[in-house]
DNA sequence: GTTGATCTTATTTCTC
DNA sequence: GAGAAATAAGATCAAC
C-alpha cells in the first residue's frame, strides 16, 4: 500500500509543499550563517579584550535609541501632515 | 572638560570600537532581512491556504530528524563507551 | 516617614507578596537539590568506571528519542495539515 | 545475530546501566516538574496582577544577596581562623 | 486582553 | 579558563 501522505495528494501539490519548505530551509540555512558571523565578530572582540556583555548592551542600546529616532520622525511626520505641509 | 568616554580611550581604540560596532549592526541587518523573507515565504503559504503552524512543526521535525540521523550513527559506539568496554 | 515598600502596600498584600517569594525559593531550592542529586549519580558512575560523557548522551539520545516517537505520530497529519487538506 | 550491545554486555553490567540510567532519567522528570511548579506560581501571580518581570527580578536580586550574605560570612570566618578564634 | 508561539538573549553547565 | 551546548528568561507578535 502506498503511504497515506502520498495518497492524499497530487504530484503538483506535493511538489508545492516541498518547494515551500525547501525555500524556508535554504533560508534559515542563511540565517544561521549570518548568526555565526556574528558570534564570531563577538569572539574577536572577546579575544581583543573587550567586555562582550557590555558591547552587546552597547549594541542593543543603539538599536533601541534609533526606534525611538524613527518613531519621533513619524511622529514629526504626522503632524506635519495634519498641518497639510506634506 | 572633556566628556568621560573621549577621555578614557584612545581615538585608535574608540575607531576600533566603532567598526565593531558597526560590523555586528551591519550582519544584524542582514539577519533581520532574511527573517523576514522567511515571514514572506510563510506568509505566501498562508495565502496558498497552507496551515502556517503545522508547516512550522514540520519544518521543526525535519531539522531535528537531520540532527537525529547524524547521532543515529553514533549510538553503538555510545553503549558501548557506556559501559566503558572500549 | 514610613518608608516607600511599607507604605505603597497594605499589610495583607505584603504578606501575600512575601508569601509568594517564599514559594519560589522554596520551589527553586527543591531543583537545585535535584539537579544535586542528578549530579552525584554521574560521580557514582565515573567512580564505577563508566564513561560520564557518553552516558550523558545515551540520556540525552534517549530524551530524544522518546520526543521523537511522540511526534512521529502526529507527521502523518501534518503533511495533510500542512497542504490544507484538513 | 544478536545486536552489538547485547553481545558485547554480561546480562549483570546490562542491569546495572539500566539502573543508572533509570535514577537519572527519572531525577529529571522530578527536575521537569519542580520548574513546572516554578512556571505555575508565576502564572498564578500574574494572574493576580503582580509585575511578573518585577517578581523575577525581586527573587534574583534576593539569590545575589544570599550569596553575598554567604560569602561575607565566609571570609569572617576566614578571618576569626586566621586570628586563632574558631 | 490574555494565552500561546516564536525568537532572541542571558545564564549556567559541561567538556576539553 | 575558554569555547560549546543546554537551559532558562525575556521580549514580541499573532490568534482567539
Amino acid at each position: 500500500m502506498e503511504d497515506a501522505a502520498t495518497a492524499a495528494l497530487t504530484e503538483a501539490a506535493r511538489e508545492k509543499l516541498r518547494q515551500t519548505v525547501d525555500r524556508i530551509e535554504r533560508l534559515e540555512e542563511e540565517k544561521a550563517e549570518v548568526a555565526n558571523q556574528i558570534k564570531e565578530v563577538y569572539g574577536e572582540a572577546k579575544a581583543f579584550g573587550y567586555d562582550v556583555k557590555a558591547l552587546r548592551q552597547l549594541v542593543r542600546i543603539r538599536k533601541v535609541d534609533r526606534a525611538e529616532r524613527e518613531e519621533q520622525e513619524a511622529i514629526l511626520d504626522l503632524y506635519l501632515l495634519a498641518l497639510g505641509e506634506i
